[in-house]
DNA sequence: CTCCATCGTTTACACTCGTAATCGACTACG
DNA sequence: CGTAGTCGATTACGAGTGTAAACGATGGAG
């Protein structure tokens, strides 16, 4: 029998920091074998391979990314766009400590000195269009 | 004999999500008890009382949150200040997504349309302070 | 055909987090 | 004086994370 198999609205799974690496490295060039992932991150991160074998299942398993196989071996490819990814965490931090309102986030930036020169004149620029 | 004891430097340790709700409590009005964060808290998230302690006590750990004893219970009052806590928090976001500059945190925010007309105007207005 | 290097998979283990139940001390009520 | 409530402290326990070793298949070098 066919039962309804209430199919999990498939939020997305949280992506953790360490994931995160692994998913830079992808969103940087893919696809690519486990090997190539650790050369791009073991080193600065100080990690082994297996660590990155790991951190691959279980963004695969999260969804974050896809395999094909290659011969003997995987070749990933992330499954979810930097932008999107970048999109809900920004949110989250937005939601979770300026009450979701972005402009107060950005004083905050402005009053730590966190804006360079440059960062305002980028963003001067951006404003302008937005109001076109 | 004394030796001598490396006393670390003291990083900060990081706040989790669920302790950040009691940090609130505290930061809109302190100092309180472990009951009076409860009645705050324990409604919206759908808490238990001991929860509440629990988050208490890893806070004090954390030397996050300062106890006075004040007969038989504690008062709790914050030892960091909210602004502290956001600017560290927003720093590691933009750190981790936005390879420390703030403009493409703003680019990305005005892109995704997270920006309402209200944030566009303050801050411009903002922008205009600190270029005087 | 054998053996080693290499894959991905499985298992491990300590630590943090979320969420509490339980415990021992104390106090206020009857 | 006993006892029920209340406090903070201790213990619990499953899920997620960081970090990896161990395992089993397998393909290529002799």
């Amino acid at each position: 029998m066919e039962w309804d198999v209430a199919e999990k609205p498939d939020q997305p799974e949280r992506i953790s920091e360490a994931e995160q690496a692994v998913m830079e490295a992808l969103w940087q060039r893919s696809p690519l074998t486990a090997q190539e992932v650790c050369e791009e991150v073991c080193g600065p991160r100080g990690w082994s391979l297996n660590t990155v074998k790991t951190l691959l299942s279980r963004l695969v398993a999260k969804q974050a990314v896809a395999t094909e196989p290659d011969g003997k071996r995987f070749l990933y490819t992330p499954r979810i766009a930097r932008s999107d990814y970048v999109g809900t965490e920004s949110r989250r931090l937005v939601d979770r400590l300026f009450g979701g309102r972005a402009a107060p986030l950005f004083a905050h930036l402005a009053q730590a000195e966190a804006l360079t020169p440059d960062d305002i004149a980028e963003i001067e620029a951006l404003l302008k269009e937005l109001k076109s």
